[in-house]
DNA sequence: ACCGTTTACGTAAACGATTTACCCATGGTT
DNA sequence: AACCATGGGTAAATCGTTTACGTAAACGGT
């Protein structure tokens, strides 16, 4: 039935040393020979199994990628651009969604490890790096995105997050106000925990309440924001920082049902994606932190396949700048028109 | 270095036949070998190789998904319950992103189909169907998703299109609108065409004027809604339909730059994405098409299954219902609060 | 005591590619 | 003429599992 590199070999009149030789371009082959070998593949149709060659060689050609929320816009645009740029290393991406549920990480990280792919992207839900540590096989590529822990024991890649934070709580400070309120995403996560720490600076470093009431943390899924907002509204803040662009729309949406009106009412600043719809619709009334998503994908990627080809690469650790864009009320969509 | 299934075999005393049996409980084990097994296993950190487990059995336990544009909201949240169905079965998913380009949605089922996947769901952009033919090695378990042909030789599972056009054209007829344009996909999608001749069928059965210069069509990426509308507004349209959520999107905003005021001065139904940011604002000024995202990625990843299991399944066809959604002005997210 | 039958496991041959070790011409050097 | 280097090829080992087949021991019935 199915057709192996001995039925090409016999066909071609050579051995199966000649025909992998020739194919793979691994050792000078006559060129008449090489016609024969490429006649009788083409006759019989012939395409190495990719099972048997990963078996035999131990490479697989595919990188798998464990994280919290596919459908999350943000992941969404890095899987693509990892698979993009990995595409052009004729290397395949094999996803695995994690839900920011830590069990399910392990299990997903434990199956990829064991022989599936060749190297992994995480960008872990983990609360603690052992924890996550104890999963990797020693030796095995790792490159961490987006998320990091403490240690230097494996690359990373990620984006700035205390410097956003920390300027646009200047910012609203340095326009009159007073009680800022943050809304972070899970506290276990390594960029939770650096964006709050901005926050906490900065307000101590301007004088204002660092009032834990005015901390508040969501979970980025299943409108967890409301409830944050509840809270924060109670405390008469003045402004409201959003740290991620889910649980920005969240929010807009909600201060829109309770008829408070951005600018006038609140001042907002929130991560946001970029290539969303509603970057569009609302970066002329809201502050924005824009992450590169585009970059930390390429660079995961790139990274992920240097330390496939020598797992020796020394650790690489690198943090690609976000950028704050305070509003523009002249931007070209305008709710005012109307 | 590496620890095979031999080095177990030879801790525990037993052969490499009882070990392999009493991992996948293929046979009847006695609890003591068992045991012994078991304590060999843990005490050399032993994990069976995949590639060469799908090597030896030729299932390697991966689906390939070909989609056309993973930041896509409609398909990642399909990518998402694929992947989460795929899971429980403790199947692998790769993904393979063609960017609505032919040739490389070519490469990449032919990549994957030669040894990398068990079984492939494709949402194919190709235009033609023999071109999508001729990629897929015989018997090789496909779904379409989504997107279709018109043969019955692969199982597929799409969503209907034609009725919740064709609903929304005599809605808007009812309401008194005459010019109706329309903003399409890709011309060449079974999708497009679907839909386009929904409409062109329902407006000639109100009697409204099928003039052509009503309908436009855009390619789902790079903003291409934005010359539609040009052309569409110039046609003096009372109303317009937006056939995909990013399009809608680009309407909605485009519109809003032109002062162009949704329900007051034209009227708008669009497929649209309901968890997306942009349904809750926008759902109670426009009609919309909620297509059933999860169930399709389901049914897809059950179909794919089933064939993988029994490629002798009967070919399956399925079509899922959108439902419509009149807006309805007094939806908690009101703009005119403001 | 003898002969099936079951129970519980072992032996060894695949699976399909890559790759190592080896071979045989041929031609050029001494 | 003996020797070596080299180009172009072959045969066979190898990767780690699964699995068809085999078998020894225990059992039970007559």
């Amino acid at each position: 039935m199915k057709v192996t590199i001995s039925d090409v070999a016999k066909l071609a009149g050579v051995s199966t040393a000649t025909v992998s030789h020739t194919i793979n371009n691994t050792r000078y082959v006559s060129s008449e020979t090489k016609d024969k070998v490429y006649n009788a593949i083409a006759e019989l149709g012939y395409t190495p199994d990719a099972s048997a060659r990963s078996f035999r060689t131990g490479k697989k050609k595919t990188v798998g990628f464990v994280i919290p929320d596919i459908s999350n816009k943000f992941f969404a645009t890095m899987i693509e651009s990892v698979e993009h740029h990995l595409a052009n290393q004729s290397y395949h991406l094999i996803i695995a969604n994690t839900k920011e549920d830590m069990e399910r990480e392990a299990t997903n990280v434990r199956l990829l490890t064991a022989g599936l792919v060749d190297g992994l992207l995480v960008a872990s839900t983990m609360d603690d790096f052992s924890k996550f540590d104890a999963l990797i096989p020693a030796g095995f590529p790792v490159v961490l995105v987006d998320r990091t822990f403490e240690t230097k024991k494996y690359s990373s890649l990620c984006v700035s997050n205390f410097q956003p934070i920390y300027r646009s709580v200047c910012r609203l400070a340095g326009k009159g106000d007073q009680r800022i309120g943050i809304i972070g995403g899970l506290p276990r996560l390594s960029t939770t925990k650096e964006r709050i720490s901005a926050y906490q600076q900065a307000m101590a470093d301007c004088g204002l309440s660092t009032d834990e009431s005015l901390i508040r943390y969501g979970n980025s899924m299943e409108n967890s924001a409301r409830a944050c907002l509840d809270d924060l509204l109670e405390q008469q803040c003045d402004a409201i920082i959003v740290t991620n662009g889910l649980m920005a729309a969240e929010t807009v949406i909600y201060l829109h049902e309770k008829a408070i009106r951005l600018v006038q009412d609140i001042d907002l600043v929130s991560f946001i994606d970029y290539d969303s719809e509603f970057y569009q619709i609302y970066s002329n009334q809201m502050d924005s932190i824009i992450q590169p998503v585009e970059e930390l994908g390429a660079a995961a990627a790139e990274q992920i396949l240097r330390r496939i080809e020598d797992p020796d690469t020394p650790v690489f650790e690198k943090v690609l700048a976000s950028s704050y864009r305070p509003y523009d009320a002249t931007h070209t969509f305008s709710h005012s028109d109307r």
